[in-house]
DNA sequence: CGATGGTTTCCTGATT
DNA sequence: TAATCAGGAAACCATC
């Protein structure tokens, strides 16, 4: 499935989420999964925000926390059990109250997404007048999100893993992509973020694919991988071919 | 343009 | 013996 897939056909700055990475909010928020009701098309990032239905804002939340490295843990999930239209028509210090330490950089996103794709601002005037000159977040590829549909045309299932920028976030989203993983991962402990790499040449050709690097090897590969244990992204596990996710990794649980 | 971060490449040596 | 692991060193490259 991957194998014959371009992804350079996405285009530079496209960003494109996958329902496949959100099982922590489902998780979290004791939801059932979409797909176990056959829902699977992420449509939040081509329609406009006031639309979203409360799915969406929690699927648009966890895109920001991949997208500036936030801490998921920090954000009060419950809080934003609200649909589209009653998000945007929080007034900046409703917003910030209710969505914790990264209020101001999610409210921002929110509405400096609806501004450079020059869509009405839904928030309040007031509101829009104090702030509206401290949109300063470099937000260029999450604007991108609500400029056109072109990622509609693009098979949901391909979708995993094109948001991971780096390595241990390809690794993280296989892992949560069951169909993609074609056993290349396995979860050791879930609860743990421990896994076990079980095609190692596989997922070398993988990441090169990714990377259009054929030249990768899991030697290189895994080289990355352990420069990832002095930043916590990974915590050394003392078993061939496991590793662990670290206090600086998110988005697997 | 320089600084920076995240790899990529290569390497020596140890371990399984 | 081959595969994997541990890191040092430096190059590379995209982004800021």
């Amino acid at each position: 499935m991957l194998d014959s897939y371009d992804y350079s056909s996405c285009g530079p700055g496209l960003i494109l989420y996958s329902p496949l990475s959100w099982p922590m909010l489902y998780e979290q928020l004791d939801w059932p999964n979409p797909e176990d009701y056959g829902v699977s098309n992420p449509s939040w990032t081509s329609i406009l925000p006031e639309e979203w239905s409360n799915r969406h804002v929690w699927e648009w939340l966890q895109f920001c926390c991949d997208q500036h490295k936030l801490d998921a843990n920090c954000i009060p999930f419950a809080q934003f059990n609200v649909n589209g239209r009653q998000l945007c028509s929080m007034t900046q210090s409703q917003f910030i109250s209710a969505a914790g330490i990264y209020g101001e950089i999610l409210y921002n996103s929110l509405h400096q997404s609806q501004s450079k794709a020059d869509l009405p601002l839904v928030c309040d005037p007031v509101d829009k007048e104090l702030h509206i000159d401290e949109r300063t977040l470099n937000l260029e590829q999450n604007a991108g999100c609500f400029e056109g549909s072109q990622e509609q045309s693009i098979p949901a299932k391909k979708q995993a893993g094109l948001q991971s920028h780096h390595l241990w976030e390809f690794i993280r989203d296989l892992l949560l992509s069951p169909e993609e993983n074609n056993d290349v991962l396995e979860w050791v402990d879930r609860n743990e973020g421990i896994f076990k790499v079980l095609k190692s040449d596989s997922l070398a050709k993988l990441w090169g694919r990714r990377k259009k690097n054929e030249r990768m090897t899991y030697e290189k590969l895994s080289r990355a991988l352990r420069h990832y244990y002095k930043t916590g992204i990974l915590d050394r596990v003392d078993k061939r071919l496991v590793y662990k996710f670290g206090r600086n990794a998110y988005g697997w649980r």
